[in-house]
DNA sequence: TTGTACGCGTTATCAA
DNA sequence: TTGATAACGCGTACAA
C-alpha cells in the first residue's frame, strides 16, 4: 500500500513537502503541488488514518454503545431509526461511526472506558442503557465525551437527548379524559428504564388534572415487550373489567394489550380505549391503527450527534436537547360509553 | 492517556517486556509480569489499538457499507435484522465494526477503495449495492477481502450470500396454482437489483411448471416501494379485471397492492390472493396477515460475517452461502373461485 | 518554498 | 528472562 514515502521518492521531494501538498498547506510550489497530487493518483495513495490518528490525536470517529441491537430489536424500529439519525449527521461532518460490542459475554469484560480508549474515539452515543448498567457511572466519571439517548445525566463531557415524558403522557391522558373516560389503567416498562418514571409520573400528573381517581393497581409493568404486556394486561382486565381505557409506555405493549382484549372479547376501540407511546412503524399498520404518543426517534439520534460534535468541539455550553412529541389520534380510541 | 511507557517507568523495566507480559507471552518472569499487570490496573491502562494496528497490519475491524441505511428504510426491517446478525458474529469474534457513509455528497467523492483503505479495516461487508453501481466494479478489482448480500460476486477475495430467489418465488408460484389461480401476475422491484432477475426468473419458471400462461404486460416494477406498487398494481387490476392473484416481490410492495385492491373494492384474499417476499415484521401484524417467501435476515448477515472472516483467514475455499427461505402461508391467499 | 529530525504508542528482531 | 533499537505512516517544530 502507498505511502507518503513513495510519493515522496517518485516525486523527488522530501515527506514534509508530500505531506503539506496533500494537506492543502499554502507554502508549497503549485507545480510540485501539482506533480504530487498527480503521483498521488497514479500509485492510488490514499491516506492511513491509523498513523494520523496516531500523531493527531483524534479519530474522526464516534463509539456507538447499544443495547437493543438484537435480533428483537427490529419489531420496534427505534433503535434503527436513532441509528440513521446519527449516521446521517455524522456522514455529513466527515465522521465514521463504530459500533461497540456489548452484547457478547466476551466483550463484556473490558469496562466502558476501556471499549472506547482502545479505539480511541472522539466521542461516544449511548442508546438503551438501563438504570442499574455500572456503565454508566463509568459514564459520568470518564471524562470522555459522551451524549446518551433518553438518560438524563449531565456533566461538563456529557449531555442527553430525550423527550418530554412527562408531557407526552399527560397529552395521551387528557386525550383519553375528553373522550369521557374515567377508568384508565397504565401498563409501563420496567423500574430500570428512566423514561418509565416519567411516563409514569405524567400519567399520574395528568390523572390528578383531569380529576380522576388513581388506582395504583392500575399501574402494573409490561417489561416493554408485547407478550408480558398482553400477560399482565389480560389479568388486568380479568379483574378489573371497569376499565375503559389503558395507557402502554410503548407501542409494541399496546399491540400486547391488544391482543389481550381481542382473547377477552372486548372490542377495540368500542369496549376499550388503547393509547400507545413511540409510534413505530406498526402503529399505523396494525388494524385498529394505534392512537400513539409519536416520537421522532429519527432526529433523536440527529440532534444526539450534533449535540456530541459541539462538547467535542466545545462550541456550546448546551448538554441537553429535548425534542418534541405529539398526540396522534387513530383508531384505538374512542368515546366512553 | 497511560501508554506501556508510563508502565515500564513505574515497574522499572523495558516497554519490551511490559508488552511482552501485557501480551500473555511465555517468556517472562511471573513476578514482574504480576507487577506490570498491577500497575497497569492502577494507571488504568488500555492499549492503543491504532498503534498496534500500524505495526500489526491489520484492525480488527469490519467495514460495512450499506445503502439502505436511511429513514424509510426502517419500514422493512431488512437492513436491520442483516446489521444485527453481522454484529453478532463479529462480536463474538472479537472485531467492530464501522459504518461508512456513502449517503452523504460529501463522501460520496471518495472511491470504494479510499474508504476502506483510510480506515484500513480488514474485510468489508456491502449491503443494498445495485448492479449499476460504479463501487460494484472497484469491490471487483480491489484486493479488498469483501462479502456482498444479494450480489452474486464471486472472487479470490470476494463472495456473497444469498436465497436461492427462483426456488422462493417459484414456491410461491405452485402455492397460488395449488389454490387454481390461473390469471397470475407480478409486480417485481427494479432492473438494477439481482435479486428481481431471479424473482422474475421463478415467476415465468414456476408458471411454466405449472402450465400457465406469462403475460408480459402483468409484470410491472414497483421500485420496491408501497406507494409505487400501489400506483402500479391499481391500474393492473383495472385494465386486467380477471387477475385474481399477484406475486410481489417484496413484502412493501405486497402491502401497497393491498392498498390498491382496497380502493377497487376488492376483498383480500376472496378476491384477490396476494403473497410477498421477505417476511418483514409488518407482514404478520397487518390484516390480513400477509402470506409471504420468508428470508432469514438475521442469519444472511451472520452468515456474511462468517464467510468475509473464513476469506480473511483463508481458512476456506467457499465464496458462496446459500440460505434457506420458506413459503409462509397467513391470511392473504385462498382458493380461487 | 523546502528538508531534517523527532514523536505518536505499539510490536518485533536481535543480542545480551 | 530481559533490553536496545528499529520499524509502522504520518504531522510538525525548526532550520535552511
Amino acid at each position: 500500500m502507498a505511502t507518503i514515502k513513495d510519493i515522496a521518492k517518485l516525486a523527488g521531494v522530501s515527506v514534509t513537502t508530500v505531506s503539506r501538498a496533500l494537506n492543502g498547506y499554502s507554502d508549497v510550489n503549485a507545480d510540485t503541488r501539482k506533480r504530487i497530487e498527480q503521483i498521488a493518483k497514479e500509485i492510488e495513495y490514499s491516506p492511513n488514518a491509523l498513523a494520523r490518528s496516531l500523531v493527531m490525536k483524534h479519530t474522526k470517529t464516534i463509539g456507538l454503545l447499544v443495547s437493543g441491537l438484537s435480533r428483537d430489536g427490529a419489531k420496534d424500529n427505534i433503535v434503527f431509526d436513532v441509528l440513521t439519525g446519527i449516521n446521517e449527521y455524522c456522514g455529513s461532518m466527515g465522521y465514521d461511526l463504530v459500533l461497540f460490542n456489548t452484547t457478547t459475554s466476551k466483550q463484556k469484560e473490558k469496562t466502558y472506558a476501556q471499549l472506547c480508549r482502545e479505539r480511541r474515539v472522539d466521542g461516544v452515543i449511548v442508546q438503551g442503557i438501563k438504570k442499574d448498567d455500572p456503565y454508566l457511572i463509568e459514564i459520568f466519571d470518564s471524562n470522555i465525551p459522551c451524549v446518551l439517548i433518553d438518560v438524563p445525566v449531565e456533566n461538563e463531557h456529557t449531555g442527553y437527548v430525550s423527550t418530554d415524558n412527562v408531557d407526552g403522557s399527560m397529552k395521551a391522558i387528557r386525550h383519553l379524559a375528553e373522550l369521557g373516560h374515567i377508568n384508565i389503567a397504565m401498563i409501563n416498562g420496567h423500574d430500570q428504564a428512566y423514561v418509565s418514571k416519567e411516563r409514569r409520573k405524567g400519567f399520574e400528573l395528568g390523572m390528578v388534572e383531569e380529576g380522576l381517581d388513581i388506582h395504583s393497581e392500575w399501574i402494573v409493568n409490561g417489561e416493554f415487550t408485547e407478550l408480558k404486556a398482553e400477560e399482565v394486561a389480560y389479568h388486568l382486565l380479568v379483574d378489573s373489567p371497569e376499565i375503559t381505557a389503558i395507557f402502554c409506555a410503548s407501542d409494541l405493549m399496546a399491540l400486547g394489550v391488544m391482543r389481550a382484549a381481542f382473547e377477552l372479547g372486548k372490542r377495540v376501540p368500542d369496549d376499550l380505549s388503547i393509547v400507545g407511546y413511540d409510534d413505530i412503524t406498526l402503529a399505523s399498520y396494525v388494524t385498529p391503527a394505534l392512537t400513539t404518543i409519536a416520537q421522532d426517534t429519527f432526529r433523536m439520534g440527529y440532534e444526539a450527534a450534533d449535540l456530541l460534535l459541539k462538547i467535542l468541539h466545545q462550541t456550546d455550553e448546551k448538554r441537553v436537547q429535548l425534542i418534541d412529541n405529539e398526540l396522534k389520534v387513530r383508531k384505538t380510541t374512542k368515546r366512553c360509553k
